[in-house]
RNA sequence: GCUGGCGUAGCUCAAUCGGCAGAGCAGCGGUUUUGUAAACCGCAGGUUGGAGGUUCGAUUCCUCUCGCCAGCUCCA
């Protein structure tokens, strides 16, 4: 038969020849080869080949080559952990982006020594080099030799796999694991393995069902990759709003306010006053008309809206007053809703766009919070644009340039962006739902933005887009979102009188482009590690003396600096200029800059930039347009695409 | 909400077996007048998250409770 390897020899093997012997027959020898991929199926590199193939090698560097890898990591440390702890039964042990898994049923937590132990005995597994080897049963032959091996939960996947297909399992050494495969050759592939942590985790993810003992783990070919990620874990650990946020005396969250309620401090609240004006500012410019809506309402408008039936157990209680009820807002919606509701709408007035930086309070199982990832109040930059059928597709459009300049300017330059399509439960016609899918769909291509399908994944009451950034660190979160909702308009009996002076219903879009403004904080604490770039961060710049001659001095350059409109604070104490650096440095300080007898003789500043940079003596002018400059840069984007 | 862990000074952390709650930093008062990531001396700082219990005696042991952390589930 014929073989061809992808990007590399071909020629004539025997039929039946494994794909590892069809590589070496055609010398191909590679130990980084982890599996292969023939005729688009990822294969064990033991599988057998029937036919003229085309064979692709997969390594490390390949998403399905490192899926292999720690899937095959998870069944080594499964093995040390039955080989320590035989009582343990397996479960399910899948791999992840960059780590992977195991669930066993065990009668008590892992402890961190129970970890080492396992670690040792996983390196220890690697040096056997067993082979791993795949192994086909018939359904009642699987259910019986796992019920032998007391593997009770395997037993229980089992049963629920589809009668007539064989069922596969993977050997190495006497540990066997239920498994669809492929795995590695052997254990020896796996140059190094990390184990993380333990966890709870429920037995198929519902919390009715009991509690596994997971354990997270990572490998990989050298132990210094291992050690990379370690590393990077500490960054991320470093970079922690929470830490970060009381170190920078951004924002608290104190036991007597009450869990998920953030304080912002001055610090965090000049950034986020920055947010706030550039949200604004461009909101205007973007033809959005802001509104203001009450932090309650009366009980009503809730069941109006649908809230109390689908959202009551996220809601805060509601609250008796003068003989009816009243509920803090979980959305802001049907505020803007009675604002459109408050005139009769012509054709000619749509669109419509509310804009509000809305406080909502929602009720989070305190098991849920974090930080400021996760509060119970918070503030959306949330938009409601209501149009007709035939401005939905323009309407998406400019709301995907807008939220991709915003978050530009943020900072973030890489995005997951997701279609979500009807669910299976929801309301509104077919018709409806084919219109909006298609007009997001529609918005995207004409935008030339690549994004993934999430079928069925969509809200109730419409479709929707949801853009994730990534960050300095590579990770995601979903900030934006953009939904089309046919419930509302229904719900409340919204109209427009078209130009056949009929009354029509409009649709309407919820929009945020951050999501949460404390979340958007978090994200971007951690995004900078609290170095916000000049034109966010609290404080510029500090002025800072070497001896008390240059006070007046350093005082009326901060004068200056201010009038021109620069956040600039002196450091005029009695201290060592390497201490008053060591503070500004600690704080993030953009910008220091030093007047000892010099500069105070010439008028002129010694400019530190953060991290130790020196940018040498500069004026007063001079000073003056450089942060201008580093303002502008950041500015230079705000010019919005449309 | 569930499983596990943890709550000690503003912050970071000590305190042996149940036996006088302690240090560094920050703060305050002095000394020092300093050249790019920590000058020196002194002072002050506590209902050990809260309530109850066991005990001659509880930061330590027990119960309840509040909060935080990790994971699960859920989400902006």
């Amino acid at each position: 038969m014929k073989i061809s390897i992808k990007d590399g020899p071909s020629g004539d093997i025997q039929a039946g020849v494994t794909v590892g012997g069809a590589l070496s027959g055609l010398g191909v020898v590679d130990r980084d080869i982890l599996a292969a991929k023939v005729d688009g199926a990822v294969v064990d590199l033991s599988s057998a080949l029937s036919g003229n193939s085309v064979v692709e090698t997969l390594r490390f560097d390949s998403a399905e080559g490192r899926e292999v890898y720690r899937h095959s990591s998870t069944h080594l440390m499964a093995q040390a952990v039955k080989e320590l702890f035989p009582s343990a039964q397996l479960t399910i042990g899948p791999a992840l982006e960059d780590s992977f898994y195991y669930d066993f049923a065990f009668e008590r937590p892992f402890t961190p020594e129970d970890l080492q132990r396992i670690e040792e005995r996983a390196a220890e597994i690697i040096k056997r080099n067993l082979a791993i080897t795949r192994r086909e049963f018939s359904k009642q032959d699987a259910i019986d030799f796992f019920t032998s091996r007391g593997e009770h939960y395997k037993v229980e996947l089992i049963q629920g796999f589809p009668d007539g297909e064989p069922i596969t399992a993977y050997t190495q050494g006497d540990f066997v694991d239920l498994c669809r495969g492929p795995h590695l050759p052997t254990t020896g592939v796996i140059g190094a393995i990390k184990l993380l942590t333990t966890g709870g985790a429920y037995w198929r993810g519902d919390e009715r069902n009991p509690m596994l003992q997971r354990i997270y783990g990572t490998s990989f070919p050298t132990q210094a990759e291992v050690d990379a990620y370690m590393a990077r874990l500490e960054e991320i650990k470093r970079r922690d709003h929470r830490k970060v946020g009381k170190d920078l005396d951004l924002i608290s969250i104190q036991d007597e306010i009450g869990p998920g309620l953030v304080l912002w401090h001055p610090k965090g609240a000049t950034v986020r006053l920055l947010i706030e004006n550039f949200w604004r500012e461009q909101h205007i410019r973007d033809g959005y008309q802001l509104v203001y809506s009450p932090h309650t309402a009366r009980l009503d408008l809730w069941k109006t809206s649908g809230h109390l039936d689908y959202y009551r157990e996220n809601m805060f209680p509601s609250m008796k007053l003068e003989g009816s009820e009243y509920q803090l807002k979980p959305m802001n919606c049907p505020y803007h809703i009675m604002i459109y509701q408050s005139h009769l709408r012509s054709y000619r007035d749509l669109p419509i766009r509310y804009g509000e930086l809305g406080t909502v309070y929602r009720y989070e199982r305190t098991g849920v919070l974090h930080g400021l990832m996760r509060v119970r109040g918070f503030t959306q930059d949330d938009a409601h644009l209501f149009c007709r059928p035939d401005q939905m597709e323009h309407e998406v459009s400019r709301v995907l340039d807008f939220t991709f300049f915003v978050l530009q300017t943020f900072g973030f330059h890489q995005f997951d962006v997701f279609l979500s399509t009807r669910p299976k439960e929801s309301v509104g016609s077919d018709e409806h739902w084919t219109l909006a899918t298609s007009a997001l769909e529609a918005a995207l291509k004409s935008r030339n933005i690549s994004f993934h399908l999430d079928s069925g994944g969509g809200a109730f009451y419409g479709p929707k887009i949801d853009i994730k950034i990534k960050d300095a660190l590579g990770r995601s979160w979903q900030c934006s979102t953009v939904q089309v909702d046919f419930n509302n308009p229904e719900r409340f009996e919204l109209n427009y009188i078209g130009e056949d002076g009929k009354a029509h219903r409009p649709i309407m879009i919820h929009r945020a482009l951050m999501g949460s403004i404390e979340r958007f904080f978090g994200i971007l604490i951690e995004h900078y590690g609290g170095a916000f770039p000049a034109w966010l961060a609290p404080v510029q710049a500090v002025v800072m003396n070497i001896t008390d001659h240059q006070h007046d001095y350093v005082a009326a350059v901060v004068a200056q600096l201010k009038a021109a409109g620069f956040r600039v604070e002196p450091d005029l104490r009695n201290e060592k200029i390497g201490f008053k650096i060591r503070e500004a440095e600690k704080a993030k300080v953009p910008f220091m800059l030093v007047a000892g007898n010099r500069e105070m003789q010439d008028g002129t500043l010694s400019v530190r930039g953060r991290s130790g940079a020196n940018l040498g003596s500069k004026t007063v002018a001079e000073v003056l347009d450089l942060l201008q400059a580093e303002v502008t840069h950041t500015q230079r984007e705000l010019q919005p695409a449309h």
